[in-house]
DNA sequence: GTGAAAGCGCTAACAT
DNA sequence: ATGTTAGCGCTTTCAC
């Protein structure tokens, strides 16, 4: 509906053709040696009438739209945030733009918006993954479509074993194992691990590490697990576990949770229901940061969520640009930090 | 780069013209008459290969990329998270695209975004502007040249009067009254606006409504206001402002405040600082609400940011449909829900 | 140095 | 009931 001046209507006014205005505009004038007078003339007629080349025609023409996909679950921890800014900053300053649609924690959504990102020609993809609860029926039939149709894939956080090649991801493994060592050299005896029941690599990481950390350390160390069967935080699942162990007398002394708000909800439930392990408040190591003016006295696992958008965009266009083979593998893993807030009572 | 068939492939394969195709797969058949076994073959072909329309052929034809920009501020408040869960319900709902950049809070790289997405271009504009610093030279120009090239826009959160005809905003006025009045009601006779000193409608009539309550309550209100210079929340100015009011034994009692981190700062503040108005703590109102697990004990001023993100999105499909003039105004206004949490100390 | 012509994949007005 | 044709705006070979 703006109506835009066009190469032809440039080169009609100027009585040239349009090859030589496409040229000019196209920063071709030197390539090609267009008479610099020839050249001053388009270029300010282009200025003063405020030509813009149309993307969708050069798209088509080109096979290439500079613009990249991304897809995320809906997160109800806004890390998404985060890790969009990050993407953003690279997408602006390599000029590409961005198409974004969320799963909304729905793979049927997921797999519809992926769809609608090929139709549109997206050069490339960045997505966080849907995951899947434990014995869930799910297949990543989508991802693995487009991958296998040549579309260069990021997966972001997490990454899908033998369909997503690319990956930027943080180092859960090792943060989790590090986080677990310092409950136990806080003098943690019993630790637990406490997240969701979901199938990916991201949780599969954490407690790896956290067995390690258990299983290494020299002295005797009792583990817990506790895997919530729904994403809703304040799920009865939790309660019901708690509730469990204290009546059983087997509180652990440490916690590592591997989410900020669900270490929130444990913290809150410590309290309200005044639990201890041996006379003491159980430690709390986990994943995520405190926010400004609330100290939570947790052990902090701080995740860079920005970088981890901003080298994900990075990847994606070297895959584009072909300068490293989409068949290879290559999982970038960036270092989290810990922050020792915790207090002993 | 992923090869797909196209119209012209199918119809040679079938041997049908690619009218014929297009008008089967464009939905068509019915009106065009098309045979129903002539129809059936298109459609099994389509459906075993593959097929799948190139939206940017499309678009160019057609001349509508179902496509809508989104460009946001980088807000420190992540309520952009919400405003844009909601965008993307009706956008999934409608069948649109949805292009995204963030201005960054810096009107040139705004600008550039809008530019962006013009040339991609988009059939509608979703926008939260800029918002200028009190005595900052700014023009909208970027904006008011989009909309008047003829592109629907819709303001979200904020408008420009005579810029963006169409927007959906929140109630400010009439929230931060209420707001105040409850304060008043509480037994506040000296009132603080606290807000940072932005040209924004929103924050303008915040501020309205703060003083139609100051001046209509029969009782005698002494007002006070802190506009702070820079969006750093952190900043030595607000520090400053309270240790005068401090200094003069003229703190307020009861404080209304703009924004919910801000709010969070000043609480803080006055817990370090033990400051207090008549041997009380002050009283504080805020848009914005408190975290699960975390009370604060404010007055809160809840914010309808995804349902601003739906109304806004139905209400550019509107405008881009032409069902609604363009030249009409309409600013689309949604109540705030206040909640009293505040205890008296 | 510049231009003519073809074509990216699709749609729609106009045949037949 | 189906086909012919032209064209959206751009780039790019190839020719002069």
């Amino acid at each position: 509906m703006p109506k835009r001046i066009t190469i032809k209507e440039l080169a009609a006014l100027l009585e040239v053709s349009p090859t030589t205005v496409s040229l000019v505009l196209g920063g071709k004038a030197e390539t090609h040696r267009i008479a610099s007078d020839t050249r001053r003339k388009i270029e300010d007629a282009a200025a003063r009438l405020g030509y813009r080349p149309n993307h969708l025609a050069q798209a088509m023409r080109r096979g290439k739209t500079d613009t990249l996909g991304v897809i995320f679950p809906d997160v109800s921890e806004a890390y998404m945030n985060m890790v969009l800014r990050g993407i953003e900053q690279i997408a602006l300053e390599k000029n590409k733009g961005l198409m974004i649609a969320t799963s909304s924690l729905n793979p049927t959504v997921e797999a519809r918006n992926i769809q609608m990102l090929l139709d549109r020609r997206i050069d490339g993809l960045l997505i966080i993954p849907y995951a899947p609860f434990r014995g869930e029926d799910y297949r990543p039939t989508a991802i693995q479509e487009a991958a296998g149709s040549g579309l260069p894939i990021v997966a972001i956080d997490r990454h899908i074993p033998d369909i997503t090649p690319h990956a930027v991801i943080a180092a859960d493994e090792s943060a989790s194992r590090q986080a677990a060592e310092l409950l136990i050299s806080k003098g943690c005896r019993h630790l637990a691990y406490l997240g969701f029941d979901l199938v990916i690599t991201t949780l599969e990481n954490r407690r790896k590490g956290f067995y390690e950390a258990a299983m290494n350390t020299g002295v005797d160390i009792l583990t817990t697990e506790i895997l919530l069967k729904e994403l809703n935080i304040n799920s009865s699942d939790l309660t019901e576990h708690l509730k469990g162990l204290a009546a059983e007398n087997n509180m652990p002394d440490g916690f590592l949770v591997s989410t900020a708000g669900l270490a929130l909800r444990l913290q809150h439930l410590m309290r309200t229901n005044n639990y201890r392990a041996a006379g003491k408040v159980p430690l709390i190591a986990r994943f995520g940061e405190d926010l400004p003016y609330f100290p939570t006295g947790m052990i902090q696992i701080r995740q860079p969520h920005e970088e981890l958008g901003r080298r994900a965009v990075k990847k994606l266009l070297t895959l584009i640009d072909g300068v490293v083979g989409k068949n290879t593998t290559d999982i970038e893993i960036l270092p989290m930090e810990i922050n020792d807030e915790a207090q002993h009572h």
